[in-house]
DNA sequence: GTGTTTCTTGCGACAGGGTCGCAACAAGCA
DNA sequence: TGCTTGTTGCGACCCTGTCGCAAGAAACAC
């Protein structure tokens, strides 16, 4: 269940250069913290990442940044459940959207990508007459190392 | 698409009882709320209509049953992809999973059901062997009435 | 009813996530 | 180089959710 690969990363900077949007340093270091990213950040996480890369860069300013990136579709944010209070986390959105299993004793995510989700996604959208932005599915359980 | 049947609601306060567990007055107030609701309600539209039952009712009091109905599984909390703020919202756990499908434009909240939800959990436990709890499902995008 | 135990409550204080207004500042462009 | 406009850092703030504690109420036995 490897991650899908289709679209070349691009990197973060270019895509919103494309868009017209102006470069900064503090944000230059946000979204190198979450290009290089190999587990999914909360904000807080990112904040000292990116005071590692300029020391000046304020709690807001990622905030703000998140949101720009939300804005452009260029990132997703997920809740993972809540397992490590509430805060929300956050990835790329790279191609097709993947399903996040949460094992409730180890804490563990595991990433899943589903024609069947895909098919779930088009079924909706056609019998609701609905037009999705975005779709999460974010599944708590056991994984199978700590099932009993 | 309207809510599966399969279990009639026998009251909360029953199901509580049932398993033992000890009836105050707040707790009664919190629980008709839960009951009653036609809509979604958050943790501060829950206390305001429970102050109107029982006027003491304290706001942690509210958080600590929702809690307790979390860990029997009475409940479910979702997050509506946060069209109103940060908070949760909840509902009656009644039979069979449904989708929630937010409207970014309009903010209504439409459900679903569907066999196809069903079959991509299944694949789930099976192809990662994995136990699933809980699965939430939530759509963000344009209702019929809203789309361009 | 009375008494006892155990669970629950209200209260106040607190922590953390996220937002906002504002003055200073820097990007991008002419 | 200078101008305009968007962005930043800062501080203050709000809201959701949590916790410790002493007072209070449920349940049950007598």
């Amino acid at each position: 269940m490897p991650l899908p690969q289709t679209e070349i990363p691009g990197r973060l900077q270019t895509q919103l250069a494309e868009r017209g949007i102006r470069m900064t340093k503090p944000r230059r270091a946000i979204l190198e913290v979450i290009e290089t990213a190999t587990k999914h950040l909360d904000a807080s996480q990112i904040l000292r990442k990116a005071r590692a890369l300029d020391s000046s860069v304020d709690r807001s300013t990622v905030y703000r940044t998140l949101d720009l990136l939300k804005r452009q579709g260029l990132i997703d944010e997920l809740d993972l459940m809540h397992l490590n209070g509430e805060g929300h986390f956050y990835e790329r959105k790279l191609g097709r959207d993947h399903i996040h299993m949460a094992c409730l004793r180890c804490g563990k995510i595991t990433e899943f990508v589903s024609k069947t989700f895909e098919s779930l996604k088009k079924q909706l959208e056609r019998d609701c007459r609905f037009h999705i932005v975005v779709a999460r599915l974010e599944v708590g359980g056991y994984c199978s190392g700590c099932r009993h």
